[in-house]
RNA sequence: GGGCACGUGGCCUAGCCUGGAUAGGGCAAUAGCCUCCUAAGCUAUAGAUCAGGGGUCCAAAUCCCCUCGUGCCCGCCA
């Protein structure tokens, strides 16, 4: 069900009045370019009176007031609507209330938590498909009307960030700087590669840490600070703000933990003093070490809790390596803690390098910051060669809109199913399904929005280029639907890419400025492409730029 | 071994949930288009046994089963 004035229902209520079994599934957007909807009539075909019946609904159809051809091809009944009814629904939207689609406001609250990389050195190109995603979908859901914040849960207890003290600690520079901290933590995991002994090392701080030593617990959330400002910097860069930063430390001695510990009293089980729980299917899932010290999937539970107390609907963006966990949590959360949000789990497959897996601790990375760098870089050629006139300063900013954006788009573009082998030469090409492509149809439109007249009569001629863009961006909240419903980002990329497509069409066949009759209606069109595009674009995090 | 994903032209990808009309795009290739609102654009050509096999159905890229390939998970790590 659709939250905006859909003719589409309309159509449905009109067919209804023929064959009362008929539903809305009947009825779908076409996509083969025979009509703007078509109706099946398959599943009628077996009825005695099915050519009366077709004949019926076809009638009735070409009374409906939206709709300006109706007929029959075979077994579907193909329905084109009247141009006028898709802008007026549109630009009376966009006067009226600012924005296409006016969609509900909803009072649930929504918390979408999505990065928690570990702080243990600068953020991956790996890590911020995660960072992209949640960002896009949390914009997706405000844009719903939902009470959205965003949070991180700050990794500072456990092995690698233990990891990455004893690295500092044993290193004899001891300067707070992420290159430096960065280096120790990697010559640690290389000491325990050749000695595993060197574990203990780690153990025996995490035990220190956990029994509260103040001297560790400063120091370990100082390395962790740093760390996380410069994750926190590297997403700003690419205009991605969290909300929230809650620290998992936090949790360690916690009402919340208590409270999952009391709730899961009488699962609880124990093996060599370790402390665990078993799941339906046999799992066993650990709680506490045997020497006492928490595990992270205790740690989680009371994170959970604790976000529970304050949202209605919790959203987890997590790589596909925790859907085995997050199953194993939920059946907890669900079923032994009486947990009154509801819990959601959006999975994204990893990306890798031509050389392999990424990883923080073998140097195997592309950070996102390296990205930026050279994306912008890449960015900086093409804009100065092809704007000679700009300023440096008009130069820079638009190279840094075109690197952000793209980068975002070619993240946000890819179902989350998909793996991704990451390539420069597609990271910086900004040719085709690229976001300068988009950019750079909204840039075309400016002159037109300045100069073309909007007010006048608008003629009820519309050739098809018009008709198609006008379908598109009418079309445009049964993406945001589908992007909401599934929790995905890529309906709206796919949908923009689609609409630009449209636009180019219009723009390289419909001239507005100086075409007469069509001058307004064309304007009108073009202004409403603006809005859609804008709007769409806001949720993907590309900035559109007046002139590029 | 068990579980979860993914497999669409040389490369990347949409469509799969909710089966239906010629499988959309992009990159790379070839040939074109700037006296006209920005050529980061547009047009045209070429390129696909929708991994393979079986099944259901009037109809399968889409649903079911099997096989193969790839990734991920199966810790007193996080």
């Amino acid at each position: 069900m659709l939250l905006f004035d859909d003719i589409r229902e309309s159509i449905i209520q009109t067919c209804k009045t023929i064959v009362p079994d008929l539903s809305g599934k009947d009825l779908e957007i076409d996509r083969s370019g025979h009509a703007d909807f078509s109706l099946k009539l398959f599943r009628f075909s077996g009825r005695k009176d099915f050519p009366q019946l077709k004949n019926n609904i076809l009638s009735a159809l070409q009374k409906e007031k939206h709709i300006s051809s109706a007929s029959l091809e075979g077994n579907y009944l193909n329905i084109n609507i009247k141009e006028r009814t898709y802008l007026d629904i549109m630009d009376t939207s966009i006067k009226e209330k600012g924005i296409f689609p006016d969609i509900f406001q909803d009072p649930e609250r929504v918390l979408v938590e999505h990065t928690s990389t570990n702080p243990t050195g600068p953020i991956h190109i790996g890590r911020t498909r995660n960072s992209i995603v949640g960002d896009s979908l949390s914009r997706i859901l405000k844009r719903y009307g939902y009470r959205v914040s965003t949070q991180y849960f700050v990794n500072d207890t456990g092995k690698q960030v233990i990891g990455l003290y004893l690295g500092y600690l044993s290193s004899e520079n001891k300067s707070m700087e992420i290159e430096n901290l960065l280096s120790g933590y990697r010559r640690i995991y290389k000491e325990i590669e050749e000695d595993k002994s060197r574990e203990k090392d780690i153990e025996a701080l995490i035990k220190k840490y956990e029994s509260g030593e103040e001297a560790v617990v400063r120091q370990v959330r100082e390395i962790c600070t740093v760390m996380l400002n410069g994750i926190i910097s590297s997403l700003a860069r690419i205009g991605i703000k969290i909300d929230d930063y809650v620290w998992e430390s936090g949790f360690l001695k916690s009402q919340e933990m208590d409270s999952i510990m009391s709730s899961l009293a009488e699962s609880i089980q124990t093996e060599e003093g370790a402390q665990y729980i078993e799941l339906k299917n046999g799992t066993k899932v650990f709680l506490r070490r045997a020497d006492g010290t928490s595990l992270y999937t205790l740690r989680d539970l009371a994170y959970h809790k604790f976000k529970s107390l304050n949202y209605d609907w919790l959203i987890d963006v997590l790589g596909e390596d925790h859907k085995d966990y997050s199953r194993s949590l939920n059946e907890i959360l669900t079923e032994k803690v009486d947990l009154r949000a509801v819990v959601s789990f959006v999975f994204y497959s990893f990306i890798s390098l031509d050389t392999g897996k990424m990883s923080t601790r073998s140097g195997n990375v592309v950070t996102l910051d390296e990205l930026i760098e050279k994306a912008e870089e890449n960015a900086m050629g093409i804009v100065k060669a092809k704007r000679p006139d700009l300023s440096a300063e008009g130069l820079g900013k638009i190279a840094q809109a075109v690197a952000v954006s793209a980068i975002r788009f070619q993240i946000a573009k890819i179902s989350l199913g998909k793996e991704l082998v990451f390539k420069w030469s597609e990271a910086l090409n900004l040719e085709g399904d690229s976001a300068p492509y988009i950019m750079y149809s909204y840039a075309r439109t400016t002159k037109i929005q300045k100069e073309a007249l909007s007010n006048g009569e608008i003629t009820d001629k519309y050739d098809q280029y018009e008709r198609s863009l006008l379908r598109m961006l009418y079309l445009y909240p049964y993406s945001l639907q589908a992007a909401k419903d599934g929790l995905r980002v890529d309906p709206i990329a796919s949908y923009v890419l689609e609409l630009v497509r449209s636009f180019n069409d219009f723009y390289n066949n419909c001239r507005v400025i100086g075409s007469g009759e069509h001058e307004s209606k064309r304007a009108r069109i073009v202004s409403i492409y603006r809005n859609v595009l804008q709007d769409a674009c806001g949720l993907l995090g590309i900035t559109l730029l007046d002139e590029m």
